[in-house]
DNA sequence: ATCTTCGGTCGAACCGATTCGAGGAATCGA
DNA sequence: TCGATTCCTCGAATCGGTTCGACCGAAGAT
């Protein structure tokens, strides 16, 4: 069922069905309507690979997701489901791809087989592989996420700096004196992780600004760490009030571990952080956060794709975001903790 | 930088470098050193498009997933990195691609463009015109779940009935007299879709067998509904004391409820269900739940489709997994509910 | 009446791989 | 020494599209 077929049964010559479809040069109203009928008919779709190959591109884009895909959180969750929406909508397909570890084959062969046009690279670590290889494979790709060389490349990214401190601002103004930031698993720290590592900036300098006093611990990515976190932060901090996160999956856990120290929240305790908006809303209580607005931020790496496939030699694109506050239920006026032993 | 380039680099023919690659005709030892030297040296990799013309498959596999992909369950997430794991361990890309509603171009891309080898289709409704289409298409393909005729194409299913009859055993056998099914959303259950009217019937048939009184409900997928659900289960039946469910995201309102209800769990109430493994325990009581292995069921469906490429002409086949229930720590022996009001 | 112009169509080249039949050189047996 | 066999390599065809130059007839200009 391939074009020569159409061709023939239209009684016209190949190129002509080719003008027909598209439109890039005149065809006769008549031609036009008989081929059509005959494309209906057949229900004739031009093949993708050969279409490819002599255009010399595929309408597909890579994205390379993190390598522990079973444990994608929910913000990494809506930056898949709005890049794949968001390519849908512009025609373009979506070539998934797991980096990292035993996977690197798949990004291999997503980087430098000519499979797709451009690359959206999710959780870009301050140094990243990745990163380098993309740029000599000559590859136009956008980052959710950046290095540290920001000018380097094009990317769009949640400003966890500026969140975090704008946490510690709301808490310092409800009055709270001491507080921590629970960040991310020590791994992720460890390896350079934008994020955290932003987070951890705007925590010491909102707090230094503030003239409050700050720790600062790590955390795995699940409730179970959440919990014996927050157990050995109020163990250890008796003083310590309120606490700020960018662990999305820990709250439930932390929410948990006041409970069980009889702290009500936002009573005794206040908890605020970054988080998706559909999680936070639905947690319970509904957390005080920043919203990530996944929809957004994804959409906007595929746009700025689109224009970098269409123009690799654009100058690099930045995006950084920051969310204002959404007040809910978890963030009240300081007051002194009461002891339980 | 394609063949002809690495060809003309070791003095020799393009088709000696393409044997070389492939293997399928022998090379002489020094020709092949050389002409491996000139690729490694170039990082050359043949042009996927130029291949699937030629070989007339793309080392592609496309992936359909639920079309709000913005609120896929921690189930079908596993299934989703299942799949794309076990293909990328057997060196195939995966095009992912939502469908239905506004979605539909995208699926019909992925279907008649020649784009993909084969397809894994999620969330199958009873009566699914995907399956319909994807049949009349040619196209091999293999469901993760299965429609009202089973015996018409490949399949790997979670067997709910006899899961959620395990349930209704289980809780029997504690005493338990009064149950009640919490399904998923009365949208889903009306659609038809499988999982959730396989439940009923496991649901009717198990508490027919055992001689209890049965109640069945509906839920949207998320805790604000499992709370208000079960509030209404608790007012409008008061001899109530376990529920069974399949729809994981509802669990944390659930519990909730039954917090506020000053139910605990499990001295006053019981529940389980089915739900992903790594959630059941990590929730807070570990839930008693059939566990659905989706690594298992996703590189399950990648080998039979894998099959199917390789001999479309194979019979059906088809999978039906009952994962035992793991017990963990809310189900207990009945006990009749106090009256808080 | 002749020259342009232009709309509509065709044939052929091309994209980058794979694969088949054929050919050349070396080796072997007679 | 000559033909057969084996081993290696090459050239050409092919996959299914797109696109460019050319051509043809009809309409418009002079």
């Amino acid at each position: 069922m391939n074009i020569g077929e159409i061709a023939k049964r239209s009684g016209v010559s190949r190129s002509t069905v080719s003008y027909t479809l598209s439109g890039k040069r005149p065809v006769a109203e008549e031609t036009r309507r008989r081929i059509q009928a005959v494309i209906d008919e057949l229900g004739y779709r031009p093949n993708a690979a050969a279409r490819a190959l002599k255009e010399g591109r595929t309408r597909t884009i890579g994205l390379v997701i993190p390598p522990a895909s079973q444990r994608l959180t929910d913000v990494q969750l809506g930056f898949v489901a709005s890049v794949v929406d968001a390519a849908a909508r512009a025609d373009l397909d979506v070539l998934l791809s797991p980096s990292g570890g035993e996977h690197d084959r798949s990004f291999e062969r997503v980087v430098t087989g000519s499979r797709v046009d451009g690359v959206v690279l999710m959780e870009i670590r301050l140094e990243d592989d990745r990163v380098t290889r993309l740029r000599q494979s000559g590859l136009p790709f956008v980052g959710i996420g950046h290095t540290s060389h920001p000018e380097e490349m094009t990317w769009v990214d949640i400003d966890y700096e500026t969140l975090i401190a704008r946490c510690v601002h709301h808490l310092a103004d409800l009055g709270h004196r001491q507080i921590a930031l629970v960040n991310r698993s020590a791994e992720l720290v460890a390896a350079g992780y934008g994020p955290s590592h932003r987070a951890q900036l705007g925590f010491t300098r909102a707090v230094g600004e503030r003239g409050l006093t700050g720790v600062q611990v790590c955390c795995a990515d699940d409730a179970q760490a959440g919990t014996s976190c927050v157990e050995r932060l109020l163990a250890a901090h008796p003083e310590l009030t309120a606490i700020a996160t960018v662990n999305e999956a820990a709250i439930p856990g932390m929410y948990r571990a006041l409970t069980h120290g009889h702290l009500t929240v936002p009573g005794d305790f206040s908890i605020t952080g970054v988080a998706a908006r559909r999680w936070a809303e639905n947690l319970h209580p509904p957390l005080t956060a920043a919203d990530i607005l996944a929809d957004e931020l994804g959409a906007h790496a595929v746009e700025l794709l689109i224009q970098r496939i269409a123009d690799p030699g654009l100058p690099h694109r930045r995006l950084l975001v920051a969310p204002p506050i959404s007040l809910r239920d978890t963030t009240g006026p300081a007051r002194p903790r009461a002891r339980h032993g």
